[in-house]
DNA sequence: CTCCACCCTGCCCCAGGGGCAAGGTCAACG
DNA sequence: CGTTGACCTTGCCCCTGGGGCAGGGTGGAG
């Protein structure tokens, strides 16, 4: 019944952890000794709760919050478990692919300046076809900008679906700086296939935010394709550069302002997927 | 000459830090306020500082520890900044690669039990000539096994250009689980070419430590072809747990001690370069 | 002159322990 | 039977990189 009780050194030493974690997790109730001793306070843990203090530990590996550990030990059953660490590591592969992107290009400024950045990228055009646009512009600083564009773009595809449906891809447009000091404009557009249901959707009742319908005549974008990952303040920043850097070697001047193109679907997209052209638009011909 | 001098909160908003973070950074030398007044105490900055401030801010992004921030951005050129930030992120994402393949151990562990796992690593087969081995064998546990590995490696790679060069690829047979409790023994081989100048030099000075010479019969190996990151302790075992269940299911027995063969340089390689076979001897034929 | 926005220092807080001090316990050895 | 040394307990301070708040000083605008 008994079945042989370890003291929190033996223990410790089975599941791989300090005494001094042992007294932690014991205080968070992440890992209750079987028994404590009321005289004397000493703990005592059966062999059995070994393997839960081997999967506590082998969590930490990974830099998982105790708390986060209790909700995987503590699942209704193993694969409840396995899914919240599976949550759990997906925002860890997320972060570290957003730093992944930030250091290169801090490696880049740092050593080879703008001929190296240059390189790693690779500049395509793109002509695009007259549309009809329904947007909605703000004024905004970088911080807030990828919420404010999840949001606009929803709210635009929504009514986009009022407006003969969406015509083509999705973009925001910058038509002054966006970053911690300064606060654009930026528009965001949804291209839509009937302009006279759209002039009546800008016209209708609560339409007051910034929401407007323009044509924008056709284009030739100079762009770069990105992941997902780079999308990310500031490091996209370097992408814009090596734009406009493209353009400055072929004598062309911006025919217009900058603009993130979202062809991808966002949400189902990972970290490494392309999802964003980061463009300029230059003269036709 | 003053060239406007910025307060705590304006230099802060520029900089995209907090007041706060900047008094810590001038309390650790980092970034240090162009003028402080006597009386008030009030720091002040020059709005040149924002460039440094930024970097600093960028570089905590990447959560490196303040320490290195400093040793970044104080070194005597970019240049030599740059490769600070590159060693550091180098580290991150050795660690990063260590811990990712842990975390789809622990999943597969909780979620798919052993048909999942089993079907993510792919197990050949290879068959081994005789070899004469210069061995050297150890009790030892597996938080020290790593650094033996290499030392006895090197050891005896380099006893191997005494003895005909080597012949072979080296590995590490293991007799006895190597675990946190359980002490092997373990045995670093390294095949050479001449056996008779290999038994004079274990019969040299010094040779004390569990080094010998033995002959390994032909043999063929059921093998798992793992990355750098993957050789870590302990998710290592479900490779081995791997190569048992699929030796169990084509009805075939261990005939010897299984191993870890490491045929590539371990220093060159990257965390994701495929650098060691895990793998059991089975019946030849 | 007063008000409000800043600014200062100093203290407590977070996670996840490490390290040490002061004192209680227990088994083995003489 | 006593002592010794290994082990256990709690409690406190330490680390990083700040956040938040208290209590008090400053400076410019109205």
């Amino acid at each position: 019944m008994d079945e042989e009780l370890l003291s929190i050194g033996a223990f410790a030493a089975r599941a791989r952890l300090s005494a001094k974690a042992l007294r932690l997790y014991d205080r968070l109730g992440l890992l209750a000794p079987a028994r404590v001793d009321e005289g004397t306070g000493y703990r005592f843990y059966r062999a059995g709760q070994v393997e839960r203090a081997r999967l506590v530990a082998l969590l930490r590996r990974l830099d998982m919050p105790l708390a986060r550990i209790a909700e995987v030990v503590d699942a209704d059953d193993a694969a409840a478990g396995a899914e919240r660490l599976a949550a759990y590591w997906a925002g860890v592969e997320a972060r570290h692919a957003e730093q992944r992107t930030l250091a290169e290009y801090l490696r880049g400024r740092l050593s080879g300046r703008s001929s190296e950045m240059y390189g790693t990228f690779t500049v395509e055009t793109a002509e695009v076809p007259e549309q009809v646009l329904v947007t909605e512009s703000r004024h905004i600083l970088a911080d807030e900008l990828p919420a404010w564009i999840g949001a606009a773009l929803g709210r635009l595809e929504a009514a986009a679906g009022q407006c003969g449906g969406p015509a083509g891809v999705p973009f925001v447009a910058y038509h002054s700086d966006v970053s911690a000091e300064s606060d654009g404009p930026a528009e965001a557009c949804v291209p839509v296939a009937d302009e006279a249901a759209a002039r009546a959707w800008a016209a209708g009742p609560g339409r007051t935010r910034g929401t407007t319908v323009r044509v924008e005549p056709a284009r030739r974008l100079a762009y770069v394709r990105i992941t997902k990952a780079q999308v990310a303040y500031p490091q996209i920043l370097a992408v814009f550069e090596a734009v406009e850097e493209w353009m400055e070697g072929r004598g062309l001047a911006p025919a217009g302002p900058c603009r993130e193109v979202y062809f991808a679907d966002w949400d189902a997209a990972g970290p490494q997927d392309p999802v964003c052209d980061v463009a300029f638009p230059v003269a036709l011909r």
